[in-house]
This record gives C-alpha cells, structure tokens and sequence, in this order.
DNA sequence: AATAATTTGAGGTACGTACCTCATTCTCCG
DNA sequence: CGGAGAATGAGGTACGTACCTCAAATTATT
C-alpha cells in the first residue's frame, strides 16, 4: 500500500495538520519540523495521490481554444485533432471552450479574445498570427491572471506563457537538407511558393530553408518565393511561366498551402524529370500525393501531441506548477511513403 | 459546475443507487429505466469524474515493466527514459517495478518473468527477443488475467496484448528510401551492418530496406549484412576488408548497434567521398554523430512516447477499457542534422 | 389474490487530500 | 518568569464516485 499523509504525519511524529502545512506549503511550522516532515516523505516515498488531490480542490480547468477557421485542410485537420481530445480532457476536469475564428480576419480574432469572460477562466491556448491588436489581448490575459499558450505558431513578441509547436525556422533547414540532398550535385534550381509571406511561419521557413541550402548546396537556386494568396489560378500561372522559363528546376519547395493545386499542375505539366517536392504539414491531400509520390517528403508536427500538450502546459501554469519540458518538446518530422502511417 | 450522479439522479427521476447501477453495468435494473438514466446522462453532458472514480475504486496499477541491461547505448537510453517516466507514473496511482534484465540472457529472462508475482501484478511490459520459453511464460501470464505488452520489438507469435513500438519493415523501408535518394543514380553499392541477424529489428529492418532499394533503386547493390556481434575488432576488420574490395560503395546502413566504431573506422579510412550513412535510433553517439555529420540521418521512435503509451496501454488492459489506437501510434521518425532538437 | 421475484430507493461508509477552526503547547523576548 | 506570538494538534467537513445493505415498492407468477 502506498504511504498516504497519516503515515508521514506517524513517520514524523507530527500531526496531520502539520504535513498538510508542510505539503501545501502554508505557513507557520518551524524549519526544522518542515525538515522533519520532508525526511519522513522521502523515507517513506511518499507521492501525492493528484486524484484524490484533485478531487479535494474542486478544481476544474476551463480553457479556452482559439484556432482558425476555413476551407483549408489544415486548418481542418488542427479542427479534427482538437475534437479528438475533447471526451479525454472532459474525463481530466478539464472544461474547453472551442472558439473556431474565421481565419485571416484579425478583427474577429481579437473579438474573440477580447470577449473571453476572464473572471470564468484559467488559460487560452490559441493559433492565429501576431498583430499588435493581439498583442495587446494577450497581455490583457495575462494581467487577468490567464495562461496563454500559442499554438503551431509562435506569437514571439508577446507576454504569452508558452509556445508548442516546431521551430519554423529548423522546419526550413530540415526541408533544406532533405532537398538539397534529394538533387545530385549537377547545378538546378528550386521552386518556392507560399500562400503569402507576411505569415511569419512561412517566413521563417524560407529564412532555414535559404540558410541550408546556401551553406551546404551552393550550387542550388533557390528562386524568390511566388505567394499564391490562396488563389489556384496564381498557382497555376506562376508555375507555368516558372517552368517555362527555367528547363533546370529540379525541386519543388511548398511552404504552406496550396498543396493541391500545386501537385495538379506539376503533374499537368508533364516534365519527363518530374521535380522532387517537398511540402509542410501532413493533411488528406499531402498524404494521398505521398503515397502516389507526387510529393516525396512532409515537413511536419503531431498534431495531437500538440494538443495534449497545450492542454497539460495550460493546466500546469494555472496551477503555477512547473512542466516537463522534454516531455512537451514537439519533434520535426519527416514524413516520406515509407513512414507514412 | 459540471453535473455529478445526484445531478443524472434527479434529471431522470430515479435514485443515486440506480445511476449507480446504470454506469456501473451493475444488474437489476429495468432496461426502461436503464434508457432514462442513458438519456438523462447524454442530457446533461455528464462526464464521470475519473479522478473521484479511481479513488473511490481504491485502484493502483501495479505494473512490471522488463527492460535488457546491458552497456549498448540504446540500452541505457530505454532504462533512462523510463527512470524519467516513474515519477508521474507514480502521481497517477502507478507502481512500477522496474526489472533490468542482462541483456542475451535468455535463461536469466525467463527466470526474471517466472518469478513475476502473478497475484499481485497488473500488467507487463517487456522490451524482449522471443523465444519458446518466453512464449510460454507470457502464455502464463495471460492465463493469470495479467495485461502483457510487447515494447520495442514485438513478440509476434506470443499472446501479448499489445505491441507498442514501429514496424521495423516500415523502418527499413523508410532508411532504403531516404539512403536511395540520397545517392545519386550512378550504380553503386551498400555495406550493411548489424549486430546479430538472428535479432527480429534488424532481420525486418534489412526486408523492408532491400524491397525498397529493389524496387525502386535498383541500380543500388545491397552488400550481405556484416554481422559484429558487437565486437568492434569485427566491425573495423570487416569494414575496411569491405571498402577496400570494392571501390564503389557510396552508402553504410547501420541495423542496429555499434555505430560508433563504425563512424570511427569509416573516418578513419579517409575516403574522398565519404559515404553516406544512416543508422537506427537516437543515442547520443548518433546524436553528435548527426551534429558532425558522420552520419547523415537516423531512423528513430521516441521511447518517451513508447513508455507513456505502453502505461496508459497497460492500465486501460487492465481495467478491459478501450484505447484510442490513433494515440498510440508510435511514428517512425527520420532525424537529421537540421531537425536534431 | 397471494406470493415470489425483481426493481428501486434510502442511507450509509470509504477512498486520500485540502482546507478550516479552535484549543493547546511551545518558544522567544523583555 | 510571565506573556505574547508562533507553532502544533485535534477534529471536523468536503470533493465525486464506488460499493454495500436493507427496506420498500413494483412487477411477474401461480
């Protein structure tokens, strides 16, 4: 049977009052008596029972999750992924309120934001791109007494806790090195294109990818990036002229959306030495063009175990307990067909 | 506040006793009744407490978790992360007794899993090569009602409940797609290495990278594994009789261990064109390896992913609750220098 | 209609911890 | 040495669920 706080207030020769004192650090017990009591802890191996603890505070996270909102898969997939978590964290005490904000409209966002009951709760956890306006909520938040985790991408120049996700900028140089080896040594050229580089994930991607390729395959051409905005039709133009123009592209370097329409006119163009790509984040379609090899490798991130994380970092600094932080480290990975589960 | 049993009780007109009954499965209650409380339940939103649950049951999780010892790195990685895992196991209401096994000591195995005490273990996760006596002990220790994992490698043809790990023929065929396009399509050949092929891992790492290189590279000779039997004297005598035979090897795949005599004695050769290699598992050889780029990419799992899945696994088998298998997928990981955390 | 069997209700205790109050004992200081 | 203030003890309640017993009500069977 495992030692409960009666056996240490024995062990100790104290009461239980006075362990409880020491556990919960209140005040009013001597050093030494504190010493007493943290001894007969360790000698007995004493563990907080956080169930019973639990259950004891009456304490209930509410937390609340701010993501975009659109027609673009991945912004489904995060969507997805977080309506997985829900029934577990429920079990977990822990209450989440899913505010889903119509992606690129910085107005809604900071509504949203703004709009919080902040008397009613612990922590926010929110992806959505960094403007001065969010700024200013977040540190609205955190005066609040709130948690505030950024999600898949950082919100840097804010007063936010946390951040969970990848390293964008190690994100490009791992898309980088993947291309730049993919390609022989012959002289080429590499396609890049963006939904719109004032994203700063996508920004700081081109920033690694660049770094890498500059450094160790000096001899690849890494083209300005073509931003898409999102339209098909850009993409379809720019990537027909691109490959007019130049018979030496040799790579193909996605760093957001727009996978789709990519992969359709590539492969529309019918090129005898079919470009290598590379793309970020897995979704249905980056999948699919894996598996039928229109894409050769995924940049990408656990969706899930960002969530779970997110929500574990929440309930932790509303408690101002600390985290393992190896345990909340997210992984860059590399999805070929191969390891495509 | 989120709705209790007295709050369902009331809801659907019934007593707490019968709730009761009704989320326990208990008997003797009128499946008119049953539908009340059901629909009373769904109503209201009720989710059971899991912290007030477990109390209440007054369970803990008694688990065994059977690791090799031995001084191969990978192996004191496994028994490090583990070390990390059993103080939040142990908040969660989880004994582990951790059972270090001298690692290729089938009989001191055995003995170790025989001497399990039946009556008062829960689970068992072992990371283990299968043997007949080992199926024979798990056979047991399913007989005796105890959950059994396999960790790492799986056991197959034995009756574990679960194996929490990668398919090692995926991760074969995950490093011959990676290695394949690395080199460039000049005929060229592989060396590979592994420590024993009578080993499961590196038998169905070798099928899985061959049926890639095969099929897709086939301009690639894959050499016939050079088995060290971790003896370094082996691996420098093999390697160097290997690389002076044959001048044109361009790639090293390393199955399993002794990476680092073998990146001492590749660079130690002073090839113009130094090979490219890719290993299995994160270790910290592979680690600074990776940094100074003797290897060029390791095919990986996260072991602290393993371990707390393979916990969760154990106690959920135990309870006969259902998992959600999409959380624990263990992913095959590609590592390289550029997304090395 | 009487009896048996089943279903339901009422009320209790327990789990381990948190947090509260109030009385008592100790310690330190003047 | 006496008194103030701090430290400690004793005892209580609460959290939400599990599990128990026994009585009462309802239904089924004869």
């Amino acid at each position: 049977m495992r030692p409960t706080t009666s056996d240490i207030a024995h062990e100790a020769g104290v009461s239980l009052a006075t362990v409880d004192r020491v556990l919960n650090d209140r005040p009013g017990v001597r050093a030494v008596t504190v010493e007493k009591v943290r001894a007969a802890i360790i000698r007995l191996g004493y563990v907080r029972d956080l169930s019973a603890a639990n259950l004891a505070r009456q304490r209930t996270y509410r937390l609340a999750i701010v993501i975009p909102e659109s027609n673009n898969e991945f912004h489904q997939v995060v969507r997805q992924t977080l309506d997985d978590c829900l029934p577990t964290a429920l079990s977990e005490r822990t209450d989440i309120e899913l505010l889903p904000v119509p992606a690129h409209d910085p107005h809604a966002l900071v509504n949203t934001l703004n709009g919080l009951d902040r008397a009613n709760i612990d922590g926010v956890g929110l992806m959505a791109p960094e403007t001065p306006l969010v700024r200013d909520a977040i540190r609205d938040l955190k005066h609040a007494g709130i948690a505030v985790a950024a999600l898949v991408s950082d919100l840097p120049n804010t007063e936010r806790d946390f951040f969970v996700g990848i390293n964008n900028v190690a994100a490009g140089r791992t898309a980088g090195e993947l291309l730049g080896r993919f390609l022989n040594s012959d002289p080429s050229r590499v396609l890049v294109l963006a939904s719109s580089m004032q994203s700063y994930d996508s920004a700081e991607r081109r920033l690694g990818f660049d770094s890498v390729i500059a450094q160790e395959f000096p001899h690849i051409t890494v083209m300005p990036t073509m931003e898409s905005h999102d339209e098909p039709e850009n993409i379809e133009a720019m990537v027909k002229r691109a490959f007019t123009r130049y018979t030496d592209i040799r790579g193909v370097y996605s760093l957001s959306t727009g996978n789709r329409a990519l992969s359709r006119c590539i492969s529309n163009l019918h090129i005898d030495d079919k470009p290598y790509m590379i793309a970020h984040e897995l979704t249905p379609h980056t999948r699919s063009a894996l598996q039928d090899g229109s894409i050769d490798a995924v940049i990408t991130q656990d969706l899930g175990h960002i969530m779970r994380s997110a929500l574990r970092i929440l309930r932790a600094k509303s408690d101002a307990m600390d985290i393992v932080p190896s345990q909340e480290r997210i992984r860059i990975e590399i999805i070929m067909r191969a390891n495509l589960i």
